[in-house]
DNA sequence: GCCTTACTGTGCGCTAGCGCACATAACTTG
DNA sequence: CAAGTTATGTGCGCTAGCGCACAGTAAGGC
């Protein structure tokens, strides 16, 4: 296969020792993700385990009536199918290419055994399923207490934290879904960010104009998850 | 220490290999825990870890303006202060009795030790953190989806599920805090449920009168979780 | 037994977000 | 470039839950 990887790769394998490092990659497989591609289905047998490196993954949770919302976020900095290391084989969410890039994936039997038997793997995995519980975490407190301009500024900075660009390619029904509201209410607060000048819209890619004037307008619960993530490397 | 535990102690414990068991046990300390008493507070370090056996543990995050949530309950079947295996020595979330009771604690130190070196130890303990990942997962979706009633419903099924009684001691302002609602909207939702012969409340006690009606009425969330906890000890 | 304190019930105006129905407006495809 | 498709803007009535104010009412202390 022949993909143009981005130099950076995926921040969790880069963080590992050289020697897991190469244990771990001969047993990668490179891939493309398409926009709005299934990883895995909820309920579903884990086969692999993916590695994003300038896609991203939501972690979707979708009810029974199809109500859905996004549970969390997963780039560059980490991993989708953190329930293979936990010892569990399925996920009550479904996994959804959020915006098209790269990534690998590996097989979740031959993960799992790594894990087992390298102590820096399994040390470095753990730390990063610890922050997403904060992420997941933050997305319950952020569902009940903020309102939706605030949590749509959240969901847009974790978006861009994961993306390293100005410009997201999303339409306003996607991010609806994935917040769980409705079209018309990001219609609303899209629009109300626009005026202030932070982002300007136009029919499914977003321009973000003023990241600090997005993070003042954004609840404390996107500084709590990016604190989590940047503790993560250091320790 | 004299302590009149419950005959059954701690799931999570009793269901590993006698050997573990040992090694454990040795460590244990017996408390009793104080209805509102916090075991550790957020962004804390953690000293101690927590198997509760009869009391409750609510895992609350509480926001800048004091605004809260709870966004996962604890009981006989975990433990309480799972970003120690995790490698992590503090956790976003405040840990509060919610209802009394007794339990044992182990030094975060000793318990991460036990963890390194027992693989029957780290496999029980990681899954049963899938399956608290689960449970908050849901709290999102709930908070996102679900009317306060069937969130109501939810909470008291996970509670009685965790107290082995259909007695629960507890006000509706701390329900109200737990879910992160008004004390009038539980009011409110209860007293549908009592005209409808579910419950009965009188001033902090509630009684439940037909559990079957209350898992009826609940959203699909409350079945999600229970599925979750119930898969944990088989495999 | 009285009095304080804690818990619960109720009413009322307000707001955020929903559901639905359209009206534009911009790409895309033939 | 015409036509269909997709994305966005807007209006309107509706509902759940909020915030506040206050009225009962049980329980426990002295």
């Amino acid at each position: 296969m022949d993909i143009p990887f981005s130099p950076h790769g995926n921040t969790l394998i880069n963080a590992l020792p050289l020697e897991d490092q190469r244990q771990l990659i001969e047993s990668l497989e490179p891939l493309s993700m398409q926009l709005g591609e299934v990883l895995y289905e909820s309920e579903q047998l884990l086969k692999y385990v993916f590695f994003p490196v300038d896609a991203i993954v939501s972690l979707l949770y979708v009810m029974e009536n199809g109500a859905s919302t996004e549970i969390a976020v997963v780039g560059e900095e980490g991993m989708v199918g953190t329930p293979v290391i936990m010892g569990t084989n399925t996920s009550s969410c479904r996994a959804v290419v959020q915006s098209a890039g790269y990534g690998y994936r590996i097989r979740s039997g031959t993960l799992k055994q790594i894990f087992d038997r390298r102590p820096a793997v399994a040390h470095l995995f753990l730390r990063y399923t610890q922050a997403l519980i904060t992420q997941i975490t933050q997305t319950a407190v952020c569902n009940r207490h903020c309102v939706l301009e605030q949590q749509l500024c959240r969901w847009l900075l974790l978006s861009l934290d994961r993306l390293h660009k100005t410009e997201l390619i999303m339409t306003q029904e996607l991010i609806a879904n994935m917040l769980g509201v409705r079209r018309e209410g990001i219609t609303e607060a899209a629009g109300k960010l626009q005026k202030q000048g932070l982002i300007s819209y136009s029919r499914g890619h977003i321009h973000v104009l003023n990241r600090p004037g997005l993070e003042r307008m954004a609840c404390e619960c996107y500084q709590v998850v990016r604190q989590a993530y940047a503790s993560l490397l250091y320790a």
